[in-house]
DNA sequence: TATATATTTTAAGCATACTTAAAATATTGC
DNA sequence: GCAATATTTTAAGTATGCTTAAAATATATA
């Protein structure tokens, strides 16, 4: 399967999951950077070969052989980052686009051998589920932080980024994973967040916010 | 630069570099499991970017910058070898087939990485010399055992090989990279090989002879 | 040295994955 | 409901990296 396909199928995979997003073909275009022209090219070809459902003018769709396909590529590309990460010490933003390229050159062997190394890791450094064998993900119960309730506390759980700028910005305000996070007070108007961390008020506009994700101080299997 | 032209670059630094061979358009596709057309197109090309010297009906030949580009592939590929095999314990004969995908989508960022995780290895787990960041390659002393001296003692340095095959027959007769080797007589007309490996005796033709190299048993710094 | 054989190159064609421009269709606003 | 606008599709064209078949050239042999 060529990098071309592996790509489409994970954006297509990638816009069905985000809320807010859909799967049309100038959706796709502007995820992958191509005309519209070639997206529409590629679905009527992978709609031949069972990875998409393609009907003219209607949002494009994964089989159930795509959303597979998909799922390994996203479980390879996030071992990846936590391999990078944690045993060659990348930074959250230098492993993103190692990760992009070395995916699709990975075997599901090799991706077995390096969940195994690794003890077959639930989430990767940007706290981002990593699907087992299977294509099976943990359950993530984490909020955006542009829609936590202010006076409470939580758990940074995740950054979702692929922007070098953004992990640059956040470990530099000591914004790591792990870490507790009281939301101080929510300005409706403006879309920004003031927050508490390691006893520091920071004020955070909804482009960052949006971004972080954290988790209730309590224990879900409750 | 994409693939197919690492992957000829890599090829004419194979031939160049490999006694009894030639880097005429035939012996690179041979090589390359092309047609000879292709290899003819390709080295055009190349001669237009600097890579290669080609005059039409000569051998073809690297230029500095196709050599600096050879060796930087050979790292990855080595590197990642020496990792699969001594972080994610993948047997000999299964790391050539990974390695060979995973060099060409390696940074040199990644690839310093990776050989300092290592300790800058100087050679891989086949025995072959990793180049360093700038190109240079440790000396290797070794002999082909087809060529060594009955009644003398050798340590095994290197397997010479990509096949899987070949690294499944050396491993089940222990014919590991740093064990001892005595050779007991060369069969000149039959082009077999004699020798006592853990006080076991065997007898192995050319095919298997050629590819097993030997360090004599004295330090090359004396 | 001439000719037969082998090798290399050129030429034409194909698949993939894109592009831009035009045509077709869908959506929006009145 | 219809026109204006936006989106999608089709069509034609390009670069890369191959293929096979033919022509050109080189090499080997008698």
């Amino acid at each position: 399967m060529s990098v071309s396909v592996e790509n489409f199928v994970k954006s297509v995979f990638k816009l069905e999951n985000t809320p807010g997003s859909d799967t049309r073909t100038g959706s796709i275009a502007a995820s992958l950077g191509i005309s519209s022209a070639a997206t529409t090219d590629m679905a009527q070809k992978l709609a031949l070969r069972d990875l998409v459902n393609y009907k003219k003018y209607q949002p494009i769709s994964l089989t159930p052989k795509g959303r597979r396909m998909a799922l390994s590529l996203i479980r390879k590309h996030r071992l990846w980052e936590t391999f990078l990460h944690k045993v060659l010490e990348l930074s959250l933003s230098e492993i993103h686009q190692e990760a992009e390229l070395l995916e699709h050159q990975t075997s599901e062997f090799l991706a077995d051998k390096i969940s195994n190394f690794l003890g077959n890791p639930e989430f990767d450094p940007h706290g981002d589920p990593v699907p087992d064998a299977f294509g099976n993900l943990a359950m993530d119960y984490s909020i955006s932080l542009s829609e936590a309730l202010p006076g409470k506390n939580y758990t940074l759980s995740r950054l979702d980024s692929s922007e070098a700028d953004f992990f640059d910005f956040s470990s530099q305000n000591a914004l790591n994973i792990g870490c507790a996070v009281s939301v101080i007070k929510q300005y409706r108007n403006s879309n920004m967040t003031e927050i508490m961390v390691n006893n520091k008020s920071i004020l955070l506009n909804s482009d960052i916010s949006k971004k972080i994700y954290l988790t209730t101080n309590h224990n879900h299997d409750e």
